[in-house]
DNA sequence: GTAGAATCGGAGAGCTCTCTCCGTTTGTCC
DNA sequence: GGACAAACGGAGAGAGCTCTCCGATTCTAC
């Protein structure tokens, strides 16, 4: 996906390291402004024409999933990997952790894994896309070994959790302070442990 | 604010009427749309020339602010009357869950309790505004009370309160299914209660 | 009914954004 | 070094947005 140089014949050089200066530079700038940035500043901070960077990748959205559907990608790997995990209410907690920390580092992960900004660019996890629904399957198996193990409050559902990782990351993304994500993280999964009472 | 019939001489019947029209339309729009909503678009619903809804809100902000600010001012003014409330943690848990309700049901309180979308226009409740510290301050209050009197975890601040606030907004906005805040907001409060192991 | 003020309507200025086009520059191969 | 394909740059088209301006219309007071 946005590998155009896989097949045809080989990138020149100059095309091949620009094409990974401009992954770089839009990486960061993804990281730091989130899926609203434009794609003119991109090319502007890279250093190149606009022109140059659409060459490479023909549209906003392209060169958006080119930076992030691997980093979502690798949450959902993690969570297959730990479906066999003998703590199934650790590894529930922890992979929600994990990813709530992850993307709170980077903005545009925030905005992409909280359905896509109103104002952005739909990107990747729009619902009905195949990684939307490997994300929410790998999801759900985690919810539901850590429920049958009684870890989790039995109620809650896949979506419920879904809704609650987008909660935090919002908080991570609105507040004044950094870290919000992470605090909210804690009351979160509090809530979510079954009660013992 | 955005009263400039009550010194001057009062508007003309059909200029009254019309500005109320405006005031109803936008209240749906924002209701439905949230803070992206374009003014071009409410005079379309309104049925008025776009020139007509700015002459009577020189700004789009002007507009938004004469719909919503009421209602921040309501949370506000219930919070304070709940001061004194017998129980403490009965009035907080309560009112945070009526501000979510009400919110969850207007894109546009949604955005703006959010801290602004992104996108949208930043409306009364921009950090440091007077609107803004009160409500901060009533959460406050309601808050160090519920904790004084045991009923909610002693190790939460104000700040992580409305960022669990806006985390439950957040469900509303972008789950697919009605009413994700209310039940976020559920685990919230479960996540919130003081711990009697 | 009429004069004059108040109000309306919507074209358009000016901005930002995405994306295209093509003249210019650069790399590659001999 | 020269020929030629590949890649670059950035002006500008086109769309959407906020807000202004002023001729046309409507209300009100007499």
């Amino acid at each position: 996906m946005g590998d155009d140089h896989s097949a045809a014949r080989p990138l020149r050089a100059d095309a091949r390291r620009n094409r990974e200066r401009v992954l770089q530079i839009a990486q960061e700038a993804l990281a730091s402004d989130g899926l609203t940035i434009s794609f003119d500043e991109i090319a502007r901070r890279a250093g190149f024409g606009v022109g140059t960077v659409y060459r490479h990748f023909p549209t906003k959205e392209a060169l958006f999933e080119a930076v992030l559907l691997g980093r979502i990608e690798r949450f959902v790997a993690d969570a297959r990997a730990l479906a066999t995990a003998e703590d199934a209410g650790r590894a529930f907690f922890g992979w929600f952790a994990r990813v709530v920390e992850q993307a709170a580092a980077n903005q545009a992960l925030c905005d992409m894994l909280d359905g896509g900004s109103q104002a952005g660019p739909q990107v990747g996890l729009r619902p009905g896309s195949t990684l939307a629904d490997d994300f929410g399957a790998a999801l759900g198996r985690l919810l539901a070994r850590a429920q049958r193990a009684g870890a989790v409050r039995a109620d809650l559902t896949g979506r419920d959790v879904h809704d609650l990782l987008r909660g935090c990351l919002t908080a991570e993304r609105r507040s004044l302070a950094r870290g919000g994500a992470v605090r909210m993280a804690e009351v979160f999964c509090d809530g979510m442990r079954a009660r013992t009472y």
